[in-house]
DNA sequence: AGCACTTAAGTTTTT
DNA sequence: CTTAAGTGCT
């Protein structure tokens, strides 16, 4: 047992107690993940069958990343038995077993959140409601909270406190939505991510002989990341242990950033009343960090109330003092930070997968993807608009599922007139008003469409046959060929793969797009090649995955940029936290409540506690909202730091250059074409600056601000892709201008 | 039905 | 500033 000797005393404890309950408590960087896979390793090492272990974790990523060191701490095939995957994942596949025992079809669609908004979009309008009150994401995340809880459409309906918060807050009908929405999701053969859990607990509520079997099957059960486990979760976790009680949660109090998703930080200070003679493990060495940065942290987490103890410390170097430097626009602080990591790089032959850039939202990315595209720094973001969230790979992937479940309404709507075959709103209309009254689903009346009366005329019909007949074609193939031929097939004969090959000799948009389909395409054949998998398994797989799930060889050494949600459980050796102003982080939604306040200090401590060498923070006096300067004040958190550890830089000025916006919707709305008009107020240039660059006069146009061109001009020509792309556009006042677009900045290139 | 153009509304964080 | 959804014309 030679491998037991990479572990301390502590760790070395909690892998040997692998039978009855027990807690993990451990600290950021403290050998967390190295003592799950340990545990497991050891577990398989003494005999146990890995067929009886459930291993749950936070990511996918996590998931695979751990039975890979397995894998290499064991030498052998074993760890492909254990059933690993993060609880939407893994219990998607249990599900899938037993589906129909819940009135779905074993090859259920997975809805993402803009299916099941889109689902909720439509109910409310059919409830005639003001959309004011009911916004499809605010009802939404209504309905979520309530299946996290485990509360059903009949007890959210009884339920007095949920009743009177939806009347205080002016949306007494939710309940009624929520009823018809899970009824209009069933009817389309389609969970929801809630549903996975939600669900999940229906079947071991209602079949006890399918629970019975699970808590059989799985002797063993692990949880990772338990702090930010919902009670849907926990209880699923608690009954799979109930017979055995060979449970082992592990986590951090101090790292629990999800309760917006239902996490519920108790779980982890309740353990002990569920499994009194639970054993408890604390990991508090750090070996991740510095000692300025681990001390840094720990001055930072001691101001919430509401924690388990801990004493986090380290034996690594001292280390530099945490940086905090202040810019002057969101703009300056991408520069001064790209040029920073360029220094680096220069000076101490780091590499840019060494970099991180944290921050609170998604939409910071900008400023930084921007300084960083100018100055070659090779970059990655993650999150915000995933590649299966792109809309030729939507449309396609809707393609699949409706072949696979032909009542995913969701899907059906996507694609019913895309390619387009003239079935336009009013046809789609009447297809849904007609199965709304008959109870059937629209597929029902798609599929038989000849004979039921609708006032649809004789050439309509046809049309809609024609498509029903395609799906159905497919439908009847999708079991028995592999998941690629048939995926190419419906590529080929839904149009899609033809539409897409005349828009990609368009422009380098559609080029973009036809190469995107193509990587899913090729993507689908490794899929199968490994597996021998089916269509639907892809597709089931697919839509439970995030972008850091699948990272790609290309991506290995760039700078990561990503939200500090994102980044738990990850490390970087510089981390760079950026926004930290009041209003951005803490968010301004968080003020108002302790509560939320000491989550969004725990979201601190996790960025902070990501870097391994150094970690810099910074903060600007203005930034960009909505297109108006705001003026922004620096964040609470940094002077929360014990003074120590941190050392605040003078104002690093940086030139401002002059830089002008276009009107990116253009580019949102399908990207700019020959077709596209670029508006103006017909005024001259009023300015061209030593760069080459000009200035441009402001029209204001309704709410927006829009900048003005040289006049009406159409876009004759694209060249280039991507973020940087050359335009020419004709003028007719001025006649042919060549300009380059690198985001929404233009520069003019000739005349 | 489909396009060109206008207007209104929106931002935490994610499976 | 972005993005989605509406309006009105062909």
């Amino acid at each position: 047992m030679d491998y037991l000797n990479g572990l301390n005393e502590k760790q070395k404890d909690a892998v040997l107690h692998y039978e009855g309950p027990s807690m993990v408590i451990a600290g950021a960087g403290s050998g967390k993940t190295r003592v799950l896979t340990y545990r497991i390793a050891h577990m398989l090492h003494l005999g146990i069958d890995a067929f009886q272990i459930l291993a749950l974790t936070f990511t996918n990523k996590a998931a695979k990343e751990m039975s890979e060191r397995i894998q290499h701490l064991l030498q052998n095939e074993e760890y492909r038995n254990i059933t690993m995957g993060t609880f939407h994942s893994v219990f998607a596949r249990i599900l899938r077993i037993h589906a129909e025992k819940l009135g779905y079809p074993n090859h259920f669609t997975i809805y993402d959140t803009e299916d099941s908004k889109s689902v909720l979009k439509e109910i409310i309008k059919e409830f005639n409601l003001d959309n004011t009150n009911y916004k499809p994401s605010a009802v939404l995340s209504r309905i979520s909270a309530a299946k996290n809880n485990l509360i059903s459409p009949e007890s959210y309906a009884e339920n007095r406190e949920i009743n009177l918060e939806d009347k205080m807050s002016k949306r007494p009908l939710i309940g009624k939505i929520y009823e018809y929405y899970a009824g209009r999701c069933k009817k389309s053969g389609a969970m929801d991510f809630d549903d996975l859990l939600y669900q999940t607990n229906v079947l071991f509520r209602d079949y006890p002989d399918v629970l019975q079997y699970y808590q059989h099957k799985f002797r063993y059960v692990l949880v990772d990341e338990y702090q930010d486990t919902n009670y849907a979760q926990y209880l699923i976790v608690k009954k799979l242990a109930a017979v055995h009680e060979n449970i082992c949660v592990v986590g951090d109090d101090a790292q629990s950033i999800y309760s917006f998703r239902g996490a519920n930080i108790e779980n982890i200070l309740n353990f002990r009343n569920d499994y009194p003679d639970y054993k408890l493990f604390k990991l508090e060495q750090n070996y991740r960090s510095t000692k300025n940065i681990v001390d840094a942290a720990n001055s930072i987490i001691v101001k919430n109330k509401n924690q388990i103890k801990k004493d986090i410390w380290t034996e690594n170097e001292e280390g530099q003092k945490i940086q905090v430097n202040q810019f002057q626009t969101d703009t300056d602080e991408g520069k001064a930070i790209a040029s920073k990591i360029v220094e680096y790089i220069n000076k101490n032959q780091e590499e840019y997968q060494d970099f991180a850039i944290l921050y609170r939202t998604n939409r910071q990315s900008r400023s930084f993807e921007e300084a960083f595209l100018k100055s070659s720094i090779p970059y990655k973001i993650y999150g915000g608009i995933s590649f299966y969230q792109r809309k030729e790979i939507k449309d396609l992937l809707a393609y699949f599922r409706l072949v696979i479940n032909p009542k995913d309404e969701e899907a059906l709507k996507r694609i019913i007139n895309y390619p387009k075959r003239g079935i336009g709103k009013s046809t789609l209309d009447s297809l849904f008003i007609k199965a709304a009254e008959t109870g059937l689903s629209v597929w029902d009346i798609l599929s038989d469409i000849q004979n039921y009366s609708i006032d649809l005329n004789y050439n309509t019909k046809v049309k809609l046959d024609e498509f029903a007949k395609m799906i159905w074609r497919f439908h009847l193939q999708v079991d028995k060929l592999d998941a690629y031929k048939i995926a190419i097939d419906i590529a080929e004969s839904s149009m899609i793969l033809n539409e897409l090959k005349v828009e990609k000799t368009k422009d380098s948009d559609g080029l973009d797009r036809y190469q995107n389909v193509e990587e899913l395409m090729s993507g689908i054949q490794t899929f199968k090649e490994n597996e021998n998998n089916s269509l639907a398994d892809y597709l089931s797989e697919i839509s439970l995955m995030t972008d850091i799930d699948k990272e790609k060889e290309e991506d290995k050494n760039k700078v990561v940029l990503m939200t500090i949600h994102s980044s738990k459980g990850l490390e970087f050796k510089h981390v760079f936290v950026v926004g930290l102003e009041e209003n951005l982080f803490p968010s301004q939604m968080a003020l108002s409540d302790r509560k939320d306040l000491e989550e969004e200090r725990r979201l601190f401590y996790v960025a902070i506690t990501r870097a391994q060498k150094t970690c810099s923070l910074s903060h600007v006096n203005m930034r960009f909202v909505w297109g108006n300067m705001n003026r922004s004040e620096p964040s609470r958190f940094i002077y929360e730091i014990e003074d120590d550890y941190v050392q605040f830089n003078k104002e690093i000025k940086n030139n401002t250059g002059k830089s002008l916006n276009i009107f990116s919707q253009f580019e949102n709305q399908g990207g700019l074409n020959k077709k596209t008009v670029l508006y103006s107020n017909l005024k001259p240039i009023s300015q061209i600056n030593d760069n080459n660059k000009v200035e441009l006069p402001k029209v204001k146009v309704g709410n927006n601000v829009m900048h003005s061109l040289f006049g009406k001009g159409k876009v004759t020509d694209v060249i280039g892709s991507g973020m940087e792309k050359k335009v020419v556009v004709f003028f007719p006042k001025s006649g042919s201008k060549t300009i380059l677009l690198r985001y929404s900045k233009l520069e003019i290139l000739e005349d």
